[in-house]
DNA sequence: GTGCCATGTTGACGCTGTCAACACTCCCGT
DNA sequence: ACGGGAGTGTTGACAGCGTCAACATGGCAC
């Protein structure tokens, strides 16, 4: 006579380690990061404390496998907006970088998560890695991926003449620093705007969006 | 018989406030966010355990204290580089970037922490905020002085003709945002240049810096 | 001098991440 | 059919953390 004969859930899981993720992502938009407790995680996952042991290294481990996760939808997220924009590149590239502000203005803690680097343990950086053997390489990998999709819509632009033809590698580089230091600073309330709803964030938006890419097309 | 007759330390510290910022900010240079812990902070200032409430109702008003710390030291760099970088606007526009991104570069961990954003406590943002009435009015100032410093370079950049005369604010935002993005992704290794050794990563942020300027003058 | 109040100390509590030891169950080779 | 290991989940325990209440200390105003 065990647990499994009273209660209806089975000793197995099935599948702890996505529901695990999931949990946290869950708890992460509800109540923030400082509420990402693995002992809750395990909870809302319906197992015990330390369950999460088993598919999990440590509690960075859990936090790299949902930030990934943001990773990936973050990139699904602006493929969608790119493929809704139609053809013209630089129509697609904005709606691409629209959609991004969307999202770090939607899932505020997922954002910062994500951008958490590395999870600030110890120095952050004694010294140089090497360019996959970051901690969480299938979460370095997740974010380049994201990248990858930016650089992209970059080639398509100077195919089609919106931006200098130039290593489209650095140009997403300063079309990417710009959007993500943006939503950084409003994420901090630090946007220098007093009130910023979401209307007005958008303006903003395409204010730094057309001057980084004027300075595309001159630079 | 006391402990002060054996311990050459009086009973009072004198000033501990400030030794616990100071302590907050070696202990964050030396061994990064997570080895900043109430208990060590104390301990290195030469006090007990919860001396420190006397001065700050929470941990998050210690770490904000040594944030507000880190932001005026910022905007002193900021304006040392303007200052030794002569009368030229553009020059100094550029000096004082570039004095940005070293300081952000050799206080990795000092920079995260100014901008991690009211310390993530809760949703973050539940409602809008009023303008100065942040959780933390002095942390608000202080990086409102920073930002005024580069408002400040730029109003003198459009006299000059470098820059196009419009709202120096959201020319300085743009500025600030692609500079700090620049060095956001930097500090998470997501600059994707392999290595980045300092040198680089002042030729990154040349180029960056080169359009988002070539960018100003034209839009 | 005396008493007040700011400042520092000690003990305690609950919560956290983590680990070791144990329990259960599935499945594989015989 | 069955016995046992490997994978998975559980329980108990521990140290470290932030925080608070109760107490100690000492400078300063009257």
């Amino acid at each position: 006579m065990t647990a499994a004969a009273t209660d209806s859930r089975p000793y197995h899981h099935g599948d702890l380690q996505n529901a695990c993720v999931r949990a946290a992502l869950e708890l992460l938009e509800a109540e923030g990061l400082e509420a990402v407790t693995l002992r809750g995680v395990a909870e809302r996952a319906g197992v015990s404390r330390s369950a999460p042991y088993r598919h999990f290294s440590d509690k960075r481990a859990l936090l790299a496998a949902a930030a990934e996760q943001g990773f990936k939808l973050l990139a699904k997220t602006i493929q969608r907006a790119n493929q809704a924009a139609g053809t013209d590149p630089a129509n697609r590239l904005l709606a691409g970088c629209r959609a991004y502000a969307r999202f770090g203005a939607t899932h505020p803690c997922l954002y910062r998560l994500m951008f958490a680097g590395d999870f600030c343990e110890g120095p952050l950086f004694d010294a140089e890695k090497s360019p996959e053997q970051s901690e969480f390489p299938s979460l370095a990998a997740a974010g380049d991926a994201a990248y990858d999709v930016l650089i992209g819509e970059l080639t398509d632009a100077q195919a089609a003449g919106a931006v200098r033809p130039r290593d489209p590698k650095s140009q997403a580089l300063v079309v990417w620093a710009a959007i993500h230091g943006l939503m950084s600073l409003y994420l901090d309330n630090r946007t220098g705007y007093a009130g910023h709803e979401t209307a007005e964030l958008e303006t903003v938006v395409e204010g730094v969006l057309q001057t980084v890419l004027e300075g595309l097309r001159a630079g």
